[in-house]
Order: C-alpha cells, then sequence, then structure tokens
DNA sequence: GCATGAGAAATTTTT
DNA sequence: TTTCTCATGC
C-alpha cells in the first residue's frame, strides 16, 4: 500500500475511508485526480470487484486519464471499471435496456447539429417565424427544459412555464418541443439531453432495473460535482440510494457550466441529501506559486456563494502577476507571441510551457496570426472537432442510415449527396408524406410509388437499394470492410477525389484518416464486438481531444478558459481582459451569471504554474467593426501588490504622411500575399486559415468613429472646417487644391501631423 | 434541380 | 469579417 505514502493526511483520509456518503471539496491544483484515482484503486486492493465502481467525469478526457493511472496502481483489473462520462455511460446503459422505454437498442444519437437542423426543419413545416423561434433559442429551451426532467407533457401542463412563452410572445414552444420529441422518437434518435433524460424515465417507471443499477454500482464516484445538473443529480442520488456509498469530488469555486443547465447547489446543499456526511477538503494547493494561489483567492472571495476553505501554497512565493496593455487585438497578439519567444529562450522553456487562455474562441485568430508571423508553433484546442468536420458527417449519415434507416437527420444529410437528383423538393414531399400516413421517411423511400408521384420514384428506389446494398454488406464484412466498401459505394470517396484544391484534398485525408481509425478498431483484439455498428455507437460522443494525434510536439497551447479546465501550465497568458467580453456581455445582467465569469477566471488563473500574464485591448475588432474596450473589472478587483503593470508604450503610427498612399499600398500588399499563398484564388467553400483581416500596419491609431459615423461627399468640404476621419480621429482641414473630382485636402490632425487625403476616397465627416 | 450572387446575421462557453 | 440563407435565372 505504498501508494498511500505520497499523501497528505487530507488526501489519505479522503482515500481510506469508502464507506457511506463523502464530499471532497477539491482546491484547484490541490490533487484531486490523485485521490480520486487512488481511491478507487484502494477500493479494488481492499477487494471490492471494480465491475461493482462506478466512476462518472465529464469528459471523455478526464475518464481516460484516470483510468490508466488506476491502471498503473491495480494492473489490468482497472479495465472492468464502468468509468466514462455520464453521456456514454448512460448511452451504454441505456442500449441495454432500450425497449424497456420503447426505443431500439441501436439508437442514434443526434448531436447537437443534428438537433438543431431538425428543429429548423419544424419551425418550417410549422410556418413559424425563424427570428421570434430561432433554432438555437429552441434548442436552449428544449435542452434545459429536459435537464430540469420537464417532459413535454409536462411542459405544456405547466400553467406557469406556459404564461411564460406567453408573455415571451413564444406561445408555441410547448408544441415544438412535443413535436422534436415525436420526430426524435420516431427516428430512433436521443439527443445528448436525451441520454441522461430518458435514463431518469427508466429509473423511474421501472423499479426492477433501477434496483438492478443499484446492486451493480456498489460505489459510486462523481467527478467535478459542481457541473451536474439536475437529471444528472437525480440519476446519481437514485442509483446511490440502496448502498449511500456515494463519493462526489468538486470545486464549487470551479462551476463554469450554469449556462448548460449545471447546478453549483448540487454541491453547495450536498450536506441536505446526506446527513452523515463526511467532508474532506483539499487545500493545499501544489501546483501554483503563492502568489498565483493568492491573487486567485483574491478574485474569487468577491463571490458571495461558496463552500468556506483556504486554499493555499507552500511553493516559492514566485514573480508578480504582470498585467498587460495592448491597443489593439493584434497588438496583443503580438505582446504574447514576442513574451513567449523571449520567455523562452532567456529561461530554458519548451513551446508546450505556454498555454494562451480566451474566453471565446474568436479570440484565437488574432494570437494566431501574431504567433504565426514568429513561427512560433501552436496547437488550438476545442474548435471544431473532427467528427464535426463536414465529409466526416457525410459519411457517418450514410454509416448511420446503414444501422438505423429511420434516422432521419441521416437522410436528410445524404439523400442528395452526391448529387443525384433527389433536392429539397423532394425531401418535402417524402417528409409530408411520412407525415400524412404517420411512417417514417425511409418507410416511403422503400415504397416511393405507393407516396410520391412521377419519375422521381425511380431515383427514390435507387437510394433505397444503396442503403440496403449498404445494410447486406455490412453483415458479411468487417467495420472496416464496411466502411470502406460504404464511402467507394455511396459515391463519397469519387466526389472528394475529384476536388483537388487545397480543401477537398484536406478532406480527402480525413476520410482516409476517419478509415484508418475504424481499420485500427477492427484489429483490436481487447474487444469482442467489433462491427463498424459498435464503432458507431458513441461517436457523436467522440470529441477532438480525445484524438491523441501530436501530444507529444511541442507547441503553445491555445484554447478557451472552459477546455483549459482541468490543465496546467508553467506560463498562462490569460488575453481579452476586457469589460464585455470578459465578463462576458451577457453576464452583466444577473449576479448570478457574474460569479460565473468570475468563477471562470479564478479557474483561467489557477491553470499557471510559474507565471501569470494577463492582456487586455483597447479596442478590439468585433463583428467586423474596431470597437472601443475597458479593461475587465476582474483585473481591479486584484490587490495592486500582486501585480506588476507593465509600461505604457505610445501607439505606434507606421503610416507615412500620404495616408492616401500607405492605405493602398499596405492592401495591394494584402492581396499580393494572398494569391501568393493560395495556388488558386478563386476557390471559394471553406475558410482557410488565411484570413484577410487588416493587418497591424492598417490600424495607425486606435481611433474609434464616432457611432453612426458616414462620409460626407467630396463637394461638401471647405477649407477650415473640422472633420473627422475614420482612421485618424479629429482633425481640421487647412487646405484644399485640384478641382473636383480631384480635390486634394490637407487636415491637421491632433498628434498625427498634417495628412494629405483625395476627398473621393477618403473617409472623412464634416463635424463643423 | 442546381449554380450563382446578393444580402443579412452573427459571436459565450460544450458533453 | 465571415458565414449562411434566400432569391434568381438557367
Amino acid at each position: 500500500m505504498d501508494y498511500l505514502a505520497g499523501l497528505n493526511p487530507q488526501q489519505r483520509a479522503a482515500v481510506e475511508n469508502t464507506q457511506g456518503p463523502a464530499m471532497i471539496v477539491a482546491g484547484a491544483g490541490s490533487g484531486k485526480t490523485r485521490v480520486i484515482t487512488y481511491r478507487v484503486a484502494h477500493l479494488i486492493e481492499k477487494g471490492v470487484d471494480a465491475f461493482n465502481i462506478l466512476v462518472l467525469t465529464f469528459t471523455n478526457k478526464a475518464s481516460k486519464d484516470m483510468r490508466e493511472r488506476i491502471s498503473k496502481v491495480v494492473g489490468p483489473e482497472a479495465k472492468n471499471l464502468w468509468m466514462g462520462t455520464f453521456h456514454s455511460v448512460f448511452a451504454k446503459i441505456l442500449r441495454v435496456e432500450a425497449e424497456k422505454i420503447g426505443y431500439p437498442s441501436n439508437f442514434t444519437i443526434y448531436d447537437t447539429d443534428d438537433s438543431k437542423s431538425l428543429i429548423r426543419a419544424i419551425l418550417r413545416e410549422m410556418q413559424l417565424d425563424d427570428k421570434l423561434y430561432n433554432a438555437n433559442f429552441v434548442y436552449n429551451r428544449i435542452s434545459s427544459a429536459k435537464n430540469n426532467l420537464v417532459s413535454h407533457v409536462e411542459y405544456m401542463q405547466s400553467a406557469e412555464i406556459q404564461a411564460e412563452d406567453l408573455s415571451n410572445k413564444r406561445p408555441m414552444l410547448g408544441v415544438i418541443y412535443e413535436t422534436y420529441t415525436k420526430r426524435c422518437f420516431k427516428a430512433g434518435a436521443m439527443d445528448f439531453d436525451d441520454l441522461l433524460f430518458k435514463t431518469n424515465v427508466l429509473l423511474k417507471n421501472h423499479p426492477d432495473v433501477l434496483n438492478k443499477y443499484q446492486q451493480k454500482f456498489k460505489y459510486l464516484m462523481v467527478d467535478e460535482y459542481q457541473d451536474t445538473n439536475f437529471s444528472q443529480y437525480t440519476i446519481v442520488k437514485k442509483l446511490a440510494a440502496a448502498y449511500q456509498n456515494i463519493c462526489v469530488v468538486g470545486d464549487d469555486a470551479q462551476s463554469i457550466y450554469g449556462f448548460r443547465g449545471a447546478n453549483i447547489q448540487n454541491i453547495l446543499n450536498f450536506e441536505k441529501d446526506y446527513p452523515d456526511l463526511k467532508v474532506y477538503k483539499l487545500e493545499q494547493n501544489y501546483r501554483s506559486t503563492q502568489n498565483i494561489v493568492e491573487v486567485a483567492n483574491s478574485i474569487i472571495a468577491n463571490n458571495k456563494n461558496q463552500l468556506e476553505k483556504n486554499v493555499f501554497s507552500e511553493n516559492e512565493s514566485g514573480d508578480r502577476i504582470k498585467v498587460s496593455r495592448a491597443f489593439t487585438d493584434n497588438e496583443e497578439g503580438k505582446i504574447v507571441a514576442e513574451a513567449i519567444v523571449q520567455d523562452r529562450s532567456s529561461n530554458g522553456l519548451n513551446y508546450n510551457d505556454f498555454a494562451i487562455l480566451y474566453r471565446t474562441n474568436a479570440q484565437s485568430r488574432a494570437m494566431e496570426e501574431a504567433l504565426r508571423k514568429l513561427s512560433v508553433p501552436y496547437k488550438i484546442y476545442g474548435g471544431l472537432s473532427f467528427y464535426q468536420r463536414k465529409e466526416i458527417k457525410d459519411l457517418i449519415a450514410y454509416f448511420r442510415l446503414t444501422f438505423n434507416p429511420s434516422d432521419e437527420e441521416a437522410i436528410k444529410r445524404v439523400i442528395n449527396y452526391p448529387r443525384r437528383g433527389l433536392g429539397d423538393t423532394t425531401v418535402d414531399k417524402i417528409i409530408v408524406a411520412a407525415d400524412q400516413h404517420n411512417i417514417t421517411m425511409w418507410k416511403v423511400i422503400q415504397d416511393p410509388q405507393k407516396y410520391i408521384a412521377g419519375r422521381i420514384a425511380n431515383q427514390l428506389n435507387d437510394f433505397a437499394m444503396l442503403i440496403k446494398s449498404f445494410q447486406a454488406e455490412s453483415k458479411k464484412l468487417d467495420a472496416y470492410e464496411t466502411a470502406l466498401y460504404i464511402s467507394q459505394h455511396s459515391g463519397i470517396l469519387k466526389e472528394l477525389h475529384t476536388d483537388d484544391s487545397i480543401e477537398g484534398r484536406s478532406r480527402y485525408e480525413n476520410i482516409q484518416e476517419l478509415l484508418n481509425g475504424i481499420k485500427e478498431f477492427a484489429e483490436r483484439e481487447d474487444i469482442e464486438d467489433r462491427s463498424l455498428a459498435i464503432f458507431m455507437q458513441d461517436i457523436a460522443l467522440l470529441t477532438n481531444d480525445d484524438r491523441e494525434d501530436d501530444k507529444l510536439k511541442d507547441t503553445v497551447s491555445m484554447m478557451t478558459i472552459h477546455s483549459a479546465k482541468g490543465l496546467e501550465f508553467k506560463n498562462v497568458f490569460v488575453v481579452g481582459l476586457e469589460e464585455n467580453l470578459f465578463p462576458s456581455q451577457m453576464s452583466l445582467n444577473s449576479r448570478t451569471d457574474l460569479e460565473e465569469e468570475r468563477r471562470l477566471f479564478y479557474v483561467a488563473i489557477t491553470r499557471a504554474e510559474k507565471k501569470l500574464t494577463l492582456t487586455y485591448a483597447t479596442s478590439r475588432y468585433r463583428w467586423g467593426t474596431l470597437t472601443n474596450c475597458e479593461p475587465s473589472r476582474f483585473i481591479s478587483e486584484i490587490n495592486a501588490k500582486y501585480l506588476e503593470l507593465e509600461t505604457v508604450k505610445a501607439p505606434k503610427t507606421s503610416i507615412g504622411s500620404d495616408s492616401f498612399d500607405g492605405e493602398r499600398r499596405s492592401w495591394s500588399q494584402q492581396r499580393d500575399s494572398d494569391s501568393f499563398s493560395k495556388p488558386k484564388p478563386s476557390v471559394s467553400g471553406t475558410a482557410t486559415s488565411v484570413s484577410a483581416r487588416p493587418k497591424n500596419t492598417m490600424l495607425p491609431t486606435a481611433h474609434i468613429p464616432t457611432p453612426g459615423f458616414r462620409p460626407d461627399a467630396a463637394n461638401a468640404f471647405q477649407n477650415g472646417m473640422e472633420v473627422e476621419h475614420e482612421k485618424f480621429g479629429f482633425g481640421k482641414i487647412i487646405n484644399l487644391e485640384g478641382t473636383l473630382p480631384d480635390v486634394k485636402a490637407t487636415v491637421f490632425f491632433q498628434g498625427l501631423g498634417n495628412k494629405q487625403l483625395l476627398l473621393k476616397f477618403a473617409k472623412l465627416r464634416i463635424v463643423k
């Protein structure tokens, strides 16, 4: 039992006490994962059968990491643990029990895209205003209903909800919810929230099933308990009811998924559910310097509602927190990139000692450009996952259809890809026919003559035959062979192969990569059923973090703060610390939301081991235009004694005296470099990493045009007028020469001197 | 049914 | 600025 030796007293107590309800409040960097892994290992060492232990996590990555670490202590027995994300564990159980709730066991899992697409279709069919009934909004509404275990029936019956929807002028939401639910059911599909919702239904309506899993999971552990929603909370509570061997681990200060229905009260009130609860507080931070920990503490102290704890560090006190101001988002990128280059060479660090964290994905672009300019290798985490790419989803839709031809979203996705003359009108006809006869789209497609007039029936027949041939082949071939067969005979491979643009080639490669992945799967010896159907089961639950590609490469990591949770880096840059960005604009209306933003900031800070840099810009491109920014309130919440404010540099004015020329020059340079890097500039389609965003040199100052800025016509100007220029700010016309339309004005701008401007081009507004 | 181009909308975080 | 939707004409 030597693994116990390396633990501090609290950690050790949490590990050794395995009976009854327990809550481990784990401050950031306090060795939480270690405690969970050792606790599970300890259970197994004590003789508990691994099959009787269920460990629930939020990300695939967390569960994978933990399983690996556990197997280092207990060996191959770790394989028998039930361990995974809420969604994957209960998907697995639902597949076994599906018939009990009327679903086929090979149900499809709809990802967010599928769900939204279905919602859009329903909105169109109901002829609802898609601005009032925005698909995103509807999706969130349904999602939060499900996460609070409100079924569509209860939704419609609840006077409160109905009144709320009515006052929001969206009385049809209940009907949409109902239709959506029925359509999913008809398609044999569950969305993400259903995996939890239906589990609740199952456990509620089938006491025998509940009992079975209560007996099975004699020991339960839940990681990141502060992120559970009501639906998850209820499942856990039910499963634990028989033995009460429930151990939850979490940190209320790191609850950052409230927007997705997570309820921080679940951890704050845990004690009420289990009065004889034992609480273990892990308060020593082993990760960060004292300064960093104290800054984090001082930030989080601004929140009202929290569990009492005192996180401390016995590491060195460390550097102060650096705060850098930039004038634009591009300059911010430059400051960060330069700091990385310099720090790396002067302190002998690797690129992977650095992370850049931001609030929104959109911020990555400025960072990327800056890093690329200095040839700093980087990797962006999050964003579009491999499995969300169009070509991958297309092929997977064929797979889905093969195993579940009722899958409506899959049909719509590929019925006309590659093109086979089955366009929107035909699809609409199928949907109408299916609706009228109360059958699935697949039924209509199989027997088109019966439902749809005209020659289009022949093409539908062909499509049905195609899918049926896939089904037949899948019974004969292994996963890889089936996948290959489908990709060839669907025409996808050919379609992509003929596209020899850069994007097209990369799509082709992605398909190859997917096929390789399937091949690997087909050759695995540790699983019994290696069919494509099994491979497909959880694919919607995978994210790109699950694919180990270049983990070992030495690159700077870039990601949103949300995806950085659980990670640590020697040097961390938290960028974009501005009001309306971080804290996000959406959070400013309520205390709850603002506190969540603050916890998010807490998470960001506590990722850093040695050095933390906060940056902000005084202006930034948002929705295409330059906007003024104020420094984030979070910066002023930090006690100044911990901060090192960077000396302010004067803004650079890189444009020469003749501004018109200067402007045009930088445009043409940009053009040139674009066409240089893209052999076929005419290729449209998916965006490449080459951005047409104005470069640094185009932003001489940070002037923000007054709202509603509109340039005046060239003939309107007179000598002596005060004018505003889009970029240069306010100035005064001191000379006019030439004749219309070629009048040239000399304008004096404060701080910039005289500029010659051709009035027909310059964006000038008359002030006075 | 499909390709093309104009115009509008969008940006919070994700299993 | 980019991305998507819608309308138009073939």
